[in-house]
DNA sequence: GCGGAAATCACCCGAACGGGTGACGACACG
DNA sequence: CGTGTCGTCACCCGTTCGGGTGATTTCCGC
């Protein structure tokens, strides 16, 4: 319900500011190039800030049946174990931070890797080590390694 | 590549477009609010491609993997990298140190499990590291692993 | 609208780790 | 005999990790 009106309301002010501008456009004689330009930027940022908003409730979960294919080509073609990885209950984002993890990188640099805080991460990688049932990240590897949630 | 040209070619082409609407607004002195909306629309529209286009694919390709027969070999017959171990001059004592390592143990526990103090391990541990060129345990894991110095 | 899951961040504290330095005995090789 | 390598150990210091607690925000489903 809010949402909604938070968009009316936001749809209007947008409304108000572009005719604003194209008031002012036609009455002052500026260079059109100028509010042209500022009305694009505008609704563009606005398109952008839309589709995402969209694109987030759709979050597709594919599944896909795999007969397995275990002929051993020139790479192992790798997948992670989607059902052990919801049996577990690790969370996406928990994956994620696990296979930074298993590349060597420190709390600090896997936080500048996916922009959040060096706490953030810690958190993540606690609850990790808790539900892969370790105490330490080499651990995690191991154990996620042979769990099939990483290559 | 060919899709940074394509998204130049694409601005090339709106910008073109903003242009020739700016133009003809001038021009034309048409009443500008559908020009206006035009860019509007045109851009929103744009910024909701890219916004979706933008968004972090969070789909979670969720694998379940079939029993696959696993005919071959029951085990792969891994062997030691014995020319990258000299290669790179670790010691005997120090590939043994490096396995404890990749077993998840800590240096306390390693000491426990070869019978020396945990300072000892600390050396072997930090010679393996420069030997390697790495500063993590973890790091050193992978490495040793890609190295074909530990299974 | 309320509750739960997920993600985010902060703070504290103790343990573990990494880097550096120094030292000593054993043993092999020239 | 001297030199070098290997393995062993200690100490210091700063950083990183792990564990615990608590809090906020956002979104999803009922």
């Amino acid at each position: 319900m809010r949402r909604v009106l938070v968009y009316g309301l936001l749809g209007g002010v947008l409304i108000a500011l572009l005719k604003l501008l194209e008031y002012k456009h036609l009455v002052l004689a500026y260079p059109g190039e100028i509010y042209g330009g500022l009305v694009a930027a505008l609704f563009a940022a606005l398109g952008v800030w839309l589709g995402r908003r969209w694109r987030r409730t759709r979050e597709v979960v594919v599944v896909r049946e795999v007969p397995a294919p275990r002929a051993p080509g020139p790479t192992e073609p790798f997948v992670v174990d989607g059902g052990k990885l919801r049996e577990l209950g690790i969370t996406p984002r928990e994956h994620e931070i696990l296979g930074l993890i298993a590349e060597g990188l420190s709390n600090r640099e896997i936080g500048a890797r996916v922009f959040i805080s060096e706490n953030t991460v810690k958190t993540h990688s606690s609850r990790l080590f808790d539900k892969l049932g370790v105490s330490r990240r080499v651990q995690a590897v191991q154990r996620a390694r042979e769990l099939g949630l990483i290559r």
